[in-house]
DNA sequence: CTGTTAGCGCATTCAC
DNA sequence: GTGAATGCGCTAACAG
């Protein structure tokens, strides 16, 4: 173990002045002459003195740092909003502590609380599902993704999802499908619903009816889009373009479609859903719908600081352009 | 903003106890009768209380949270094993504070000091540069998949790369490749650096020379490995296999030799290292070696538990076994 | 401009 | 068994 931990007190000692002095200039909280301040500077500099923020924390009651609880950072598309928060945060003067929940509203719920009793100033949901303590929170809560109650002490970032899936689904039709099928994640959560939203408005400005049978509920990922679109080819549903709400959906999708010899793009043409790096790297780069994850990012931090800061927030639900990205699936 | 903020104060009032009373129930210190126990139990519960950890931490000097320096949580290795550390600290009460660091040294640094003053009682460089603080470190350090220096007051975990480049050379091997190229990140680190070492065990010990023409050293990242294997090509080296170091230099590699229109594994047989999802996921699921991410999560997590605690660590350095993964490109 | 004082919320002697 | 007192390291009045 190296270096003993050094104190303000010891600081002010060895500069002859007293601790509240050697807080201002570190504060630079003014009320002090240029010399002493060379003075302390001096001392601070020879010890490589930094102050301790748990006390600073402890006294002013900004313990600077803030909490993000992500389903799973594993999830890429969660990793690349978080390191850009952390990012931006960091700058700001804030630390981060990152949580795990696995969609888990029990979890999360143990990890708020926690968070809490750290002295966290504030916290990020992404894709959150426990409502229960968004409401009457003592600290500022941000959910990126998926809606929540965010009226009293909160804001709602997302993706443009409905025009996401109208842009999709435009795209299909603009490439000469006639009979469209939505693979979606099952769940009544907001990314998907809008997602539906999006497609169902599309069909309809073409003047297609829509056609529930087309539009088929999976678990979220891979092997559910192959095993989803198998039954569907099984089912005898006949269509020629699929919109999948993600992108290891479409994904599996796709791969599905190869192992029952369909060629994608000429029978059947695919989209995906998020522009992860999978829909760029696989066997056949495909189309998807690209969110902005620096926007969002940016949007979530700004609001953030300024509900910590108690300041006023003007829109507490912002929406982010999203676009399609065209690759060899349509 | 919700409850306001209660303290043990508060508590030990209600309960008609002082406030050591109520600690000593809170930390099950003894020294109090079964009566007044349930008296504060009462209170606690009634209030919904729960200690605040920064006071705490300053008290205890202990904050009970460590930090986590990556250089990106968006590289899935990454990320997949801060989860698991991530969880492991959690259930043993610890908190973690993530960082990226993105490969810079200095940023490193910044954080690390940043993280000493946020009082975090231990930290871990995953895949770590800087080895400025490593030699004196108030707090323990432990690295994984890096070596720095851990001596003084440190461990460092990493996966048997020597034996993975071995295991990924004899598997071409065996599979009739004569000429084994080796496309490596060029940077002198630990994990390339054992890699090629267990590719050139592997040679001789199948009585092959080594031909350093046939070791091509390439920027990290997909488009690396398939510019690499391009200039390779060009230069008219002959080949019949591939180990690639990483797998994303493997997809590289494996697209690079599909646009000059080679087949895998017919023609060339190629195999990369890490087993991260690409490698499955990809046109071509490829072979790889897999790296144990649970196992060297645990041992980093139980030699900083240990390390905190001042408790003898026996083995300092820890080498966790690798696995071949057979798949559909050799 | 500068120092003294009083806590922030908690754990830990030390008396009783 | 229990409570009063002290201080972790820092900031924020309040005097001067």
């Amino acid at each position: 173990m190296g270096t003993e931990k050094i104190s303000m007190k010891k600081i002010s000692e060895e500069a002859g002045v007293s601790v509240a002095t050697v807080s201002r200039v570190i504060n630079q909280n003014g009320r002090f002459s240029k010399e002493t301040e060379e003075k302390v500077l001096r001392v601070i500099k020879k010890y490589d003195y930094r102050p301790n923020l748990l006390a600073k924390g402890l006294r002013t009651k900004n313990s600077k740092s803030i909490g993000v609880i992500v389903p799973d950072i594993t999830n890429e598309f969660f990793a690349r909003i978080f390191r850009e928060l952390e990012t931006r945060l960091f700058q700001k003067g804030y630390t981060v502590i990152l949580c795990n929940s696995g969609e888990d509203p029990h979890i999360e719920d143990i990890y708020y609380q926690h968070l809490l009793t750290k002295g966290v100033v504030g916290v990020i949901y992404l894709s959150g599902k426990n409502d229960r303590r968004a409401i009457d929170s003592p600290i500022p809560v941000v959910y990126i993704d998926r809606a929540l109650n965010f009226e009293t002490n909160g804001a709602f970032i997302e993706s443009d999802s409905i025009q996401g899936g109208y842009l999709a689904t435009k795209e299909l039709l603009d490439n000469q499908c006639k009979r469209i099928l939505l693979v979606r994640d099952k769940r009544i959560i907001t990314p998907p619903e809008h997602r539906q939203k999006g497609y169902e408005k599309a069909l309809i400005e073409a003047n297609i009816k829509v056609d529930p049978q087309l539009i088929v509920k999976a678990d979220v990922g891979y092997e559910s889009g192959k095993e989803a679109i198998k039954k569907a080819v099984n089912c005898n549903l006949r269509f020629d373009g699929v919109f999948a709400t993600t992108d290891w959906l479409a994904l599996g999708v796709i791969d599905g479609l190869r192992e029952l010899s369909y060629r994608i793009p000429e029978d059947i043409k695919v989209i995906g859903f998020d522009n992860i790096s999978i829909s760029r790297f696989s066997y056949l780069p495909f189309s998807t719908i690209h969110q902005d994850i620096p926007k969002i990012s940016e949007a979530a931090v700004n609001v953030m600081l300024k509900l910590i800061k108690d300041q006023e927030v003007p829109d507490k639900h912002i929406v982010i352009p999203v676009k399609l990205i065209k690759r060899e699936s349509v």
